[in-house]
DNA sequence: GCCAACGTTGGC
DNA sequence: GCCAACGTTGGC
């Protein structure tokens, strides 16, 4: 079982969309990096967070599960899409995604000023300067640790 | 809105 | 295969 952080900007699709929703589909990664986690490393159950960037205050908000394999996310084939990219076909696509399971919101989302102030998390992927990646995995002592933050009390 | 950092593109 | 130019990400 692997552990990660999958970013997305809240204006766009945020952790209250998918308590709505249920399960929706992870789609727009336009990575091949991303893609190849997704498609190599992912597996159903899989346990992940929901980070909010881009946004006032980014950081972590909520808990999903991975409930897909890795398939073809379709809009990379749809020309009205933002995302939109002619090299993938239906025959032959290029771009993946995996459907993603609300589980809950934390009740302290764990900031992004928070996480940097842990020396137990400096290893973290996303607090490498420089770092882009839109899905990252984390091992368990991370994952651990920060839902011990977002238990706390506030 | 700014801008540093990175990935991608494309000419050569 | 190099690398400059460009586009994107994402914190601040």
């Amino acid at each position: 079982m692997k552990y990660w952080l999958m970013k997305n900007e809240p204006d766009d699709f945020s952790i209250d969309d998918l308590e709505k929703v249920g399960i929706d589909h992870w789609d727009g990664i336009r990575n091949y990096q991303v893609r190849n986690f997704m498609r190599d490393e992912m597996s159903i159950g899989d346990p992940a967070f929901f980070y909010h960037s881009n946004c006032k205050v980014p950081g972590i908000y909520g808990l999903m599960e991975i409930v897909s394999e890795a398939y073809p996310d379709h809009t990379a084939w749809n020309p009205e899409e933002h995302y939109h990219d002619p090299r993938s076909t239906p025959e032959s696509p290029v771009w993946l995604m995996v459907d993603v399971k609300f589980v809950r919101k934390l009740d302290n989302p764990v900031t992004l000023r928070e996480l940097r102030t842990h020396p137990e998390l400096t290893e973290m992927r996303i607090l490498q300067r420089g770092n882009r990646l839109s899905v990252t995995p984390l091992c368990f002592e991370h994952w651990n640790f920060i839902l011990g933050l977002a238990g706390r009390e506030a």
